[in-house]
DNA sequence: TCTGAATGGATACAGTCGTATCCTAACGCG
DNA sequence: CGCGTTAGGATACGACTGTATCCATTCAGA
C-alpha cells in the first residue's frame, strides 16, 4: 500500500474514528494520538490527512451533520405514500431522539460539540444551523396542514413546531443520560402529536 | 493575614471563580492555574484549599445546584397568597429558563457539566438528579389540580409535566445559542401553560 | 533504469496539565 | 519569649498535548 492511496477514504475513517472517541469518551478524549489508535494507524498519518486538529474536528462536525440530515430524511421517506402530517411528524421527531446505539453515540457526540460551540468560538464558527432550516420547513408543513383543517385554527403552527423541537431536543438529553428510555420519550412525543392533531388515526399507531 | 483564615470563604470564592471560567470559556478551559489567576491568588493556594481538581469540580457542582434550587425557590415563593396552580407553573418554568446574565452563565456552566457527565465517570458519580425531585414535585401538584378541575381530566398530569421540564430545557438550549431570545422562550412556554390551563386568568399576563 | 513525488515511521520540541515538595513567614499559645 | 502549627510563595516532576522535522520506503512516469 506504498502509494496511491483513496485520500477522502482515509480521512473518513479518521473522521469515524474521532465521532466513535467523542460519543464515547467524550470531545475533551479526543486527541491526535487517540484518532490515530482509534484508526489502527500512527500519529504522522493523522498529520498527513489532516493538516490541524480544528480541520479534523471541523470534518467531524460536518459528518455529524450530514447523517443527522441523513437520518431525518430517510425516516421522513420511509413514510411515503400519502403521508399524513401526523405522521411526517413523528417520523422526525422519532428521528431526532436517539434510538439504537449509533444514533445515541451520534447524539452524544452532537451534544458535545454544540456544548463546546457556546463558549468556544472556533467551533461556533462552522456550522450548526441545522435546525433553523428544518424547523421552517415544519412549520410551512403545518400551516397547509391547518388550512386544509387537519388541525384547529387556534394553534400557530410557529410556535408549535418550535415547541416541539425543543421538546425533541430536551427529551434527547433525558433519554442520553439514561433518564428515560427512548420509548418513554417517543411516547411523550405521541402524546402530544395526539393534542396536536386529535387522537392518531387508527393504523400508524406503534 | 498570615494566621487565622475563614476556610469556608476562601472555597467558596474559588468555587466562584471556577463557574466564571467555566461560563465564560468552558469547563475544558478550567485548570488549577486558571482559577488561582481567576481568583487571584497563586497556584499553591488553589492547591491548599482543595486537594483534588476532583474536588474542586464537585464543588462547584455543587455549587450550582444549589445556585439553581435557589432560583427556582424563590421565584416560587414570588407567587405567594393564594397562587394559582398556572401561576406556580409559570414561575418555576420561567426560572429553568436563563433570564440575565448571571442566570446565563450558570445555564452555561451547568450545560457543560451535563455533557461532561454524560461521558466522565467521574462526573456521573456526583449528583445531577435535582429534576427528579422537582419533576415529581410538579406531577402531584398537577394532578391535585385536575381533581379540582383545573385541568381537563384527558390530561395526564405525569406526561405533562415531563414534557414541560423538557421542552424547557430544549429551549434553554436555544437560549444558550442565541437562536431564541428569553423572551421569545418564555412565549413559547406560556403558550402551552395557556393550552394546559385554558387562556391566562387575565392578569398574570405580560 | 533512473528520478522524484507520495506515503508514513520515528523522534523531537515547546507548552500546559495535575500534583508534589521545599521552604519561609506569621501568628496563637504555652 | 520561644515553639509549633497555619498559610502560602517558588519550583519541580512526569505525563500529555499539538505541531514540526528527519528519514526511509515505494511506486509512476520519463
Amino acid at each position: 500500500m506504498p502509494k496511491q492511496v483513496d485520500h477522502d477514504e482515509r480521512r473518513r475513517r479518521l473522521t469515524e474514528a474521532l465521532l466513535r472517541i467523542a460519543g464515547t469518551r467524550g470531545l475533551q478524549a479526543v486527541s491526535m494520538r487517540e484518532i490515530a489508535a482509534e484508526a489502527g494507524v500512527s500519529l504522522r498519518v493523522v498529520q498527513y490527512y489532516f493538516t490541524n486538529k480544528q480541520a479534523l474536528l471541523d470534518s467531524g462536525l460536518a459528518e455529524l451533520g450530514s447523517r443527522m440530515d441523513r437520518r431525518v430524511r430517510q425516516r421522513a421517506a420511509a413514510t411515503t405514500g400519502g403521508p399524513s402530517t401526523r405522521d411526517l411528524f413523528a417520523a422526525v421527531l422519532g428521528a431526532i431522539l436517539p434510538s439504537d446505539e449509533q444514533s445515541r453515540l451520534d447524539s452524544l457526540a452532537w451534544t458535545a460539540y454544540y456544548t463546546a460551540a457556546l463558549t468556544d468560538p472556533a467551533l461556533a464558527a462552522t456550522g450548526l444551523t441545522l435546525p433553523n432550516a428544518l424547523e421552517d420547513f415544519l412549520t410551512t408543513r403545518l400551516a397547509t396542514a391547518q388550512q386544509a383543517g387537519d388541525i384547529t385554527p387556534d394553534r400557530d403552527p410557529r410556535t408549535e413546531v418550535a415547541a416541539l423541537l425543543a421538546l425533541a431536543n430536551g427529551l434527547t438529553s433525558s433519554v442520553l443520560s439514561r433518564q428515560r428510555s427512548h420509548e418513554a420519550a417517543a411516547a411523550i412525543v405521541g402524546y402530544h402529536l395526539d393534542r396536536l392533531f386529535g387522537p392518531a388515526a387508527a393504523p400508524p399507531h406503534r
